[in-house]
RNA sequence: GCUGGAAUAGCUCAGUUGGUAGAGCAACUGAUUCGUAAUCAGUAGGUCGGAGGUUCGACUCCUCUUUCCAGCACCA
């Protein structure tokens, strides 16, 4: 007789060997069960559970399952593939944040009218309820059995594995190596999942390894969360900055600058406010701004090293005049070292701070190009900070105090950010890096952030730190980063005179808050859905007249609005004020300051914010809205 | 760059066995002078992304090309 302990406390004794499948028939959800969590482990309902074991059994309810249900979604879609196309090789199929995918090698790649069949058939198979049968199996038998099959990934995946056993979940004929746990049949996944896209992948993400079609799907426990899913989707298309830049004629882009924004006069009054708040912000924190050139010659570049990493993706120009080669500057970092270079710098001079809003160009791969978050043409909030190797600890704590200040003025309370460290292709020996890599964690660690190490994917000359945000579709984006440098100094001849007199290079750190001034607008727009905070919003208030009784009376209005620095319209068009009100609030203008009649006879105005609507005196009404823009100024204080 | 999909008026989209284009909104003109999310009427607007080809005839079929979208790869 064994004994164990289920979760309530109560200790259930059964006979034999014991699987989690008797339990469950012991509590009556043999219905419902779909794994178990013994010792804190999930497992495969089908699993023996060991003497004195702790057991809880899940049902497709429990949080703990919803992966399981994605991951064992996977293998019923690699299943159906397998059925519907023998010929198709099975790559991997791991889950993802809302459901799952599977890569197939198949000589035709799928055509839509195949995903909708793929997603009927897995719907029969849910129905027909075959189960997931686990087999324990030495590796030299599963590898015998996809040598058979033919099964090319999955005996690179077997040969990569050391242990002496696997495990192999079989569904119907179809063999598929995993780890596990599976749901015990296909009837408990249930009809809420939906296949959503095709497209290609390679395999182990290797873009010199063969092509595969990659098919995606989401899945939820029941329909109600699917449906869920779907309406949040949408509702996150709603605020695709693409679209809102369209809408609130903030920008365009068009086939003959394909990567480049035309910034219309709404967004580039956005996109200058961004700015100026940014140069006030690093003003006090002690940056002296520059400007260097946007053309220069490939010979510095060369002995930076970005032309033979890098020049595939520069932008090259040719003259008919000249045989010099130049480009157009991919980032401004050898650049601000000219600025260094210029004189004799004490290390008194240090750190020096130099910043620039520097425009760059890199011609990213057309697939990659997408809105304002990735483009061929933008501007960086770029500086370089020239210090001491003592100094990388209090700069880069500085740097992060600063941006997160900026974050959440902007009204990101939440980011994460990624430690990235050396890449296998570098620059510098590992003395270097191991001094890079301590100083930058120390660093972080002093700034108290939180972050996930990034291994390898550091820049070719140093660690970074890398910020990130999500767009309105959960895609990340990296916006803010920190990069330590022991590397651009030396090859561009970069020295200071230390105390004793001697010349040493000094450590640049590489440092960006918005990173791209584009990309930085595009979050902006999604996270507020184009409904900016006053004192960003291109068009803070719009003087509407009700009849044209009251046009001079909002001329006046107006004036004075733009005396006090407020970004002010007029609308004294012929129109039911109902009508104005109506547009205005689609183009989210903040404010609008409603005057008719009886606003003339009391020399007030009604004032319309959000929904609210209040009769001030003109006083009080721009009052309002100076102390509403002045908002920001709260952040100049340090944290 | 790779795989798949798409491109029709300023915007959102109709337009199937190939017979030279249509709606709503926006714009413009006129009327309406109105109290907080759409007043009415009229007018104009398109080489159907571009270049070839098939055909008596192409928005529609084929080839090439550009750009965009999804995913992958890339991202100093």
């Amino acid at each position: 007789m064994a004994q164990f302990a289920l979760r309530n406390g109560e200790i259930l004794q059964l006979e034999g060997i014991v699987t989690g499948k008797d339990v469950a028939r012991h509590l009556g959800l043999d219905k419902t069960a779909v794994l178990t969590q013994t010792n804190g482990v999930t497992r495969d309902l089908s699993d023996e559970i060991p003497e004195g074991a702790q057991i809880d059994i899940l049902t497709i309810k429990s949080p703990l399952a919803l992966d399981i249900l994605r991951h064992s979604t996977a293998h019923l879609l690699a299943y159906v593939v397998k059925t519907l196309f023998p010929e198709a090789k099975l790559g991997v199929g791991p889950t993802t944040e809302s459901g799952f995918f599977y890569d197939f090698q198949v000589e035709q790649p799928f055509a839509p009218e195949y995903i909708e069949n793929i997603e009927k058939k897995m719907h029969e198979v849910v129905e027909q309820d075959i189960e997931f049968e686990k087999i324990q199996m030495p590796k030299d038998d599963a590898l015998k059995i996809y040598e058979g099959l033919g099964e090319i990934f999955k005996i690179e995946l077997l040969k990569g594995i050391s242990d002496e056993t696997v495990s192999v979940y079989k569904l119907g004929d179809v063999y598929d190596l995993c780890r596990g746990p599976h749901f015990p049949s296909t009837k408990l996944l249930g009809k809420a999942f939906k296949i959503t896209t095709s497209s290609g992948s390679y395999w182990k993400g290797d873009s010199s390894k063969e092509s595969l079609q990659r098919v995606s799907g989401i899945a939820y426990p029941n329909k109600d969360e699917l449906a869920a899913h779907f309406t949040r989707m949408e509702e996150a298309a709603k605020r695709d900055h693409r679209k809102i830049g369209v809408e609130l004629n903030l920008f365009h882009i068009q086939d003959v600058a394909p990567g480049s924004i035309f910034w219309h006069t709404k967004g580039w009054t956005l996109y200058r406010t961004l700015k100026s708040f940014i140069r006030s912000k690093i003003e006090q924190d002690g940056y002296k701004e520059v400007k260097t050139p946007v053309l220069v010659d490939r010979v510095l570049w060369e002995k930076s090293g970005h032309w033979e990493k890098f020049k595939e993706n520069m932008f090259i120009t040719e003259s008919a005049e000249e045989e010099r080669v130049m480009a157009l500057k991919p980032m401004n970092c050898p650049c601000h070292v000219q600025i260094f270079n210029q004189g004799v710098v004490s290390y008194r001079d240090l750190p020096w701070r130099m910043a620039e809003f520097g425009s760059c160009h890199r011609f990213e791969p057309s697939g990659a190009l997408h809105g304002l978050m990735r483009v061929r043409g933008f501007v960086q909030d770029d500086a370089h900070i020239f210090c001491t190797k003592e100094q990388i600890v209090s700069e880069t704590k500085k740097f992060c105090d600063l941006l997160r200040s900026i974050y959440k003025a902007l009204g990101f309370e939440s980011f994460f950010v990624k430690f990235s460290d050396r890449p296998a292709k570098r620059a510098g020996s590992d003395e270097i890096w191991d001094i890079a890599e301590k100083s930058l964690r120390d660093a972080a660690t002093a700034a108290g952030l939180d972050y996930a190490l990034n291994p390898g994917e550091g820049a070719f000359y140093g660690p970074k730190l890398e910020f990130v945000l999500k767009d309105c579709l959960g895609r990340d984006w990296q916006c803010g980063t920190l990069q330590v440098d022991f590397v651009l100094p030396a090859r561009l001849d970069a020295h200071y005179v230390t105390e004793n007199g001697t010349r040493e290079h000094p450590v640049m750190l590489h440092r960006a808050v918005l990173g791209s001034m584009e990309r930085f607008i595009g979050i902006l727009i999604e996270q507020y859905a184009g409904k900016f905070p006053t004192w960003l919003a291109p068009v803070q208030v719009v003087v509407a007249t009700i009849t044209e009784e009251a046009n001079s009376f909002a001329e006046t209005l107006y004036k004075r609005l733009q005396n006090n620095e407020i970004r002010a319209e007029i609308d004294i068009r012929n129109e039911k004020i109902s009508y104005k009100v109506r547009e205005h609030a689609t183009q989210k203008i903040p404010y609008i300051f409603v005057v008719g009649k009886s606003e003339i006879e009391n020399n007030s105005v009604s004032v319309r914010f959000g929904s609210d609507t209040k009769v001030l005196t003109i006083n009080e009404a721009i009052s309002m809205v100076k102390e509403d823009i002045s908002i920001i100024s709260l952040t100049k204080d340090p944290l």
